[in-house]
DNA sequence: TTGTAAGCGTTATCAT
DNA sequence: ATGATAACGCTTACAA
């Protein structure tokens, strides 16, 4: 396998500004002065210019123009898995306004591990980005960056607050939502609800949690705290957590899940189980209106969380001072289905 | 809303390694040395060094090491959308490849627009990254990317090769795929299958059309042409087209859709139809195993194509040379149901 | 082992 | 309107 260090390949190396200026016969600051659009020059030389950029093909070197300007006109996203549907969306909405803005995205998934993640933030850090959307772990003490955003980073979390750091944030109305998905089934005549909550964001599945009890309480409903239960998006976990709900007296005959991830796995579960109990689940997932029966969910918009992100580090980048902003964005119940069935035997349907 | 302009918010600025070298009591290349992590330096003046970082809280000026070095410690990865699944996993694993030597990843999504697809591309380029691996629209001409490569920019290209430009590409057995799912389906006693191709990637519709032509033919059925049918992800698209193949002397029993998103809206016209044909979709998506019946897949491997086309990228920043590569991958069929339903009715079930 | 100094390609400040 | 020239923060000979 032939390799080589030697340079040659691109020893002829790009073309600079000095190397336009010399075939145009013009000094370098008039090149920089073309090459940014500035003005000031006359048409003859903007002319001659031109025609040596064209044919040195030559384009900027970002770098160098970063150095000397200190904007590097690039916004860092760091989530915790980039193909997760949910946080691809958000990247996709970030990226689309950046690019309005002629800003380019460096994306990075931090995995499960904290450690990581700050390795992660680090790295972009020494970017001198001119922003940052972080999804923070929770386990996470970013503190560390409270020296950034002194120095002028601008960052912007979102999906939960960060720890050791006040900053601007982008949420979701959690307990709303999780409690607007009890009401739903409360009026379609359910009086046992349990809930199967995630437990890869606390965050999340605390404040939903929170909202399952509310909405329990406003549905005047028994508060049984054993219908609350905690499982992975594993479908051996939910198949067993499904099993014990089915074993208590009164057992429930609606569910309620904490996020998508969570409630494909108790589909599936259900599958194998051949139960059939109403449901809905927090978070809208692809295919929802294909399953048997169509699952009705809590609508996150991972586009408008995206959008309110960039818009606000955007706004900041550009200037807005002012103390941190807590947005928090509603969610929609969509109905198809899953939650309107009426009460029917218990949760595994036997 | 106080915006400003004034800089004082960061007047005071990132310490430089002139601030470390000033507080360290030591020269300016000592704390180079100590950063890059290079040795040759002694243990007292290197821990000096560490301590006026660590009370400094400095990190490099990655733009200064950039422009020094030549290596911005960057790839690009440009796709159509980064919020479709396959691409959102094929840029995961491109990242964690990079990740894992220490390079950080640039995205960016072109849309449908190839106009605005060469735009993006050359934003990137003039960011003098390391190396990009691109998704290029097909109706595109990339000839101007020629410079780049010889200038040294290392490009790769996956899922369809480029227009106007030879390089290193990665691709999966497109036309063995689509064979094996009429394989598939002739097993199952289909003598009358339809193809509902897809029109958003030429490229990869029309090979999976030619494999699905070779595979009616070695199973021994009639070359029909009239049961291939173009669709886009559009339901009442793909609606009207099953009425269509439905309306045809002897109609198929059997269906193989192109890619992931044709198969979902056929599912859903499927549904809307209330028909209940044979298929086999090209590309596995998450759930197909909760739809009814399961779907049967031709599965590529979206993880393995990002890193392959990784492994491939790093390898030529590594420096290896020679002439451009064409990494093809193969296909797995996925029996999940669909695909070995015996003939019934026609296509819709009437 | 350590420091000095010369660039990397740009932009900005000055004279002209 | 134009062109020298000095930074920007870093790496890397080359000296010491």
């Amino acid at each position: 396998m032939a390799r080589s260090n030697d340079e040659s390949v691109d020893a002829a190396g790009r073309p600079t500004m000095k190397d336009v200026a010399a075939r145009a016969g013009v000094g370098l600051s008039t090149v920089s002065r073309v090459v940014a659009g500035k003005g000031g020059v006359s048409r003859t030389r903007t002319r001659a210019v031109e025609r040596a950029i064209a044919e040195l093909e030559y384009s900027r070197n970002d770098f160098a123009h970063t150095l000397r300007t200190g904007s590097a006109r690039t916004i860092g996203v760091v989530v915790t898995r980039i193909s997760d549907p949910f946080y691809a969306e958000v990247v996709f909405a970030i990226e689309q306004r950046a690019q309005e803005r002629d800003l380019l995205v460096l994306v990075a998934s931090t995995g499960d591990d904290p450690a990581e993640g700050e390795r992660v933030l680090r790295r972009m850090l020494s970017r001198r980005l001119d922003g940052l959307i972080v999804v923070a772990h929770e386990e996470a003490d970013v503190s560390f960056l409270a020296a950034e955003k002194a120095a002028g980073t601008r960052i912007v979390f979102i999906d939960r607050p960060p720890h050791g750091l006040s900053a601007d944030l982008v949420i979701v109305d959690n307990e709303r939502g999780a409690a607007d998905a009890v009401a739903h089934l409360a009026r379609a005549g359910h009086r046992s609800i349990a809930c199967l909550a995630h437990t890869a964001g606390r965050f999340t599945s605390e404040r939903r949690q929170a909202g399952f009890r509310q909405g329990v309480r406003d549905a005047g409903l028994p508060t049984r705290p054993e219908l609350i239960v905690a499982v992975d998006d594993d479908v051996d976990v939910c198949v067993e957590a499904l099993r014990e709900l089915a074993s208590l007296d009164d057992p429930p005959t609606a569910l309620v899940t904490t996020n998508s991830r969570t409630t494909k796995a108790v589909l599936k579960a259900l599958r194998l189980l051949d139960a059939h109990p109403a449901m809905v689940g927090f978070d809208d997932f692809d295919l929802a209106e294909l399953m048997t029966p169509p699952v009705t969910s809590i609508a996150q918009d991972p586009w408008a969380i995206g959008e309110a992100a960039a818009d606000l580090l955007l706004d900041r980048i550009a200037g807005l001072v002012g103390p941190d902003r807590r947005i928090v964005l509603g969610t929609r119940l969509v109905e198809r289905g899953s939650g309107e069935q009426a009460p029917a035997g218990g949760v595994t349907g036997l």
